[in-house]
RNA sequence: GGGUGGCUAGCUCAGCUGGCAGAGCAACGGACUCUUAAUCCGUGGGUCCAGGGUUCGAUCCCCUGGCCACCCA
């Protein structure tokens, strides 16, 4: 405990001595700092000055100025911050004394009048102070803020008190997802929950986390996807449904990647993939738009406008216009596998035509589409829940959308003929079998599900934390995560950890 | 998985070629009735991420480990 810690401790005690709750209670404010600056900040001094209104304000102390009798601070609260102005002659010695001997960080409410300063700053002019909580540890610097990224992360309450940046972030984020759900809501899609818990982890291609039901004694995965349950209920006549929602992922950690994150998934019958690129292009357009008040937007230094069209490209056709090679004429694995050679294109024992297809468009492609792009026209082999496209069945209706290199969101016309999603399923299974540990296995339920007959339907996957990103500025997925996956920095729980990892590695053996 | 960088007071950061651990803010005491990164005078505050090694002597050099960030695969 340093003496910061003990001098707080100690002024706790002096409050509980002269009488004062140092952790209070119920308080009303009538006002905030937000909607004084918008009422006040234009009017004149004098005209301030000169009407008594009286207000109620609550927040924490941000900094402090003081005089021998005389006192200003700033209070923040969730609209922001607002200067109050102490006199002891106005507040009285003992009241004034509690001004005085309150820390940044301490709670206060001030009940007082308007009134602007000489500098022409809006200010509440304290008649008395309500001490309200107190803060038993000090504040970040009060100019630098929290600088420290490990610790903005860990403890994000102090990003959020002294980052105000990072406050808006969240509060944005906030917007964002509601705008989503107005959108949906208004084009007559409804949410719905699905389970978490997962018998079989499925609707994507990851690795899910194990965990086990006692109970039940088995084991139950962490869903991967939204994706295999909401089908469902477009089977049960839905018709139309999302789900915003966590899905976790086992896999690591960096810039655009948290293991668990937010997903949109939306399912439309009577939609094709087509239609589901006009539902995109809506979102992304409405919640711009809401949110930001505008479609151009700036993202790390480039500029894109969402409002405009977004362009529709094969991918096939975007692989050809980047590298001259053209993958429309048929052609065996051996004739794929030779390109790839040429083009230095890693590819895996398993993988077929399409996967090098796909493997040439991450490759060369995939970080050029600058502007909103939807890619479209997947592999069908990487595609093992879409359509196959009716004129040519080697690619499948999917599309993805890319914007400023980063990939926004999946969708495709969904796969509804279960005998063919029986194939794409043992397909995957292959797979699975041949080392790839993030293919899907077979969903006899699902398949089920699919046998009472699915409605065309048009489906959609749309990474919210990475919308939120593109809409906010920020530069890492951890910036729009309230709590982002860490490991934990204790040393106990190191111990713990350490203990674990021996208990796993004899298992193992 | 590989590479680079960071970890020093509550916070933000210095710390030279290895020689008594530093500043600003914050805190404490004092002065000050329109300040605003308040000012002025004074004071206290350290597991230099952890462990080992080299050395008369390590925040600094070496090794191992931890956590974080960035880049690459």
């Amino acid at each position: 405990m340093n003496d910061q810690i003990m001098v707080r401790r100690e002024k706790m005690e002096e409050l509980r001595k002269m009488g004062i709750d140092p952790f209070g209670k119920r308080f009303d404010p009538t006002t905030n700092a937000q909607e004084l600056h918008t009422k006040l900040d234009e009017e004149d001094k004098d005209v301030v000055n000169g009407h008594v209104v009286r207000v109620v304000i609550a927040g924490r102390m941000m900094s402090k100025r003081g005089k021998g009798k005389v006192g200003f601070a700033d209070i923040q609260d969730r609209t922001g911050r607002i200067q109050i102005y102490v006199r002891k002659d106005v507040v009285g010695e003992d009241n004034y004394y509690i001004f005085k001997r309150s820390d940044l960080g301490d709670f206060l409410g001030i009940t007082g009048t308007m009134m602007k300063t000489d500098a022409g700053e809006l200010t509440v002019r304290a008649e008395h102070v309500t001490f309200l909580a107190k803060a038993l540890r000090p504040l970040p610097d009060k100019y630098h803020g929290l600088t420290n990224v490990e610790q903005r992360y860990r403890q994000r309450y102090l990003d959020l008190i002294t980052n105000r940046e990072s406050y808006d972030r969240f509060i944005k984020r906030s917007r964002i997802i509601s705008a989503v759900r107005e959108f949906m809501d208004a084009n007559g899609f409804i949410e719905v929950e699905t389970p978490v818990l997962h018998n079989q982890a499925g609707g994507a291609s990851a690795r899910p986390f194990i965990t086990h039901h006692n109970a039940l004694d088995i084991d139950l995965y962490l869903r991967i996807a939204l994706e295999l349950h909401l089908k469902r209920l477009i089977v049960g006549g839905m018709e139309r449904v999302y789900e915003i929602g966590r899905v976790f992922r086992n896999e690591g950690v960096d810039t655009k990647h948290n293991p668990e994150f937010t997903e949109l998934e939306s399912y439309a019958a009577y939609f094709d993939f087509t239609d589901v690129m006009d539902e995109t292009e809506g979102i992304f357009r409405y919640a711009a738009n809401k949110v930001l008040e505008t479609g151009k937007i700036t993202y790390q230094g480039e500029t894109v406008d969402l409002d405009q069209p977004f362009k529709r490209v094969h991918m096939v056709d975007a692989i050809k216009e980047k590298t001259g090679v053209d993958f429309w004429p048929k052609m065996s694995l051996a004739d794929a596998q030779k390109l790839a050679d040429e083009h230095g294109v890693h590819y895996e024992s398993y993988w077929q035509v399409g996967h090098i297809i796909n493997a040439f468009f991450e490759q060369f492609v995939e970080e050029t589409l600058k502007e909103p792009t939807f890619i479209y026209g997947h592999p069908v082999e990487i595609s093992p829940l879409a359509k196959k496209n009716s004129d040519d069945p080697r690619f499948a209706d999917r599309f993805e959308l890319y914007i400023l290199g980063n990939e926004y969101g999946n969708a495709f016309t969904e796969l509804n003929d279960p005998i063919d999603q029986r194939e794409r399923f043992e397909a995957q299974a292959k797979e699975r079998t041949a080392g790839n540990d993030e293919a899907q296995g077979i969903d006899e339920d699902f398949i089920a599900a699919l046998e009472y007959g699915m409605p065309p339907t048009g489906g959609l996957g749309i990474g919210i934390d990475r919308l939120v990103m593109l809409l906010t500025d920020a530069p890492s997925i951890r910036d729009v995560l309230l709590f982002p996956t860490m490991r934990p920095d204790n040393d106990d729980d190191a111990t713990a950890d350490a203990i674990a990892d021996l208990d796993d590695d004899s298992k193992k053996k």
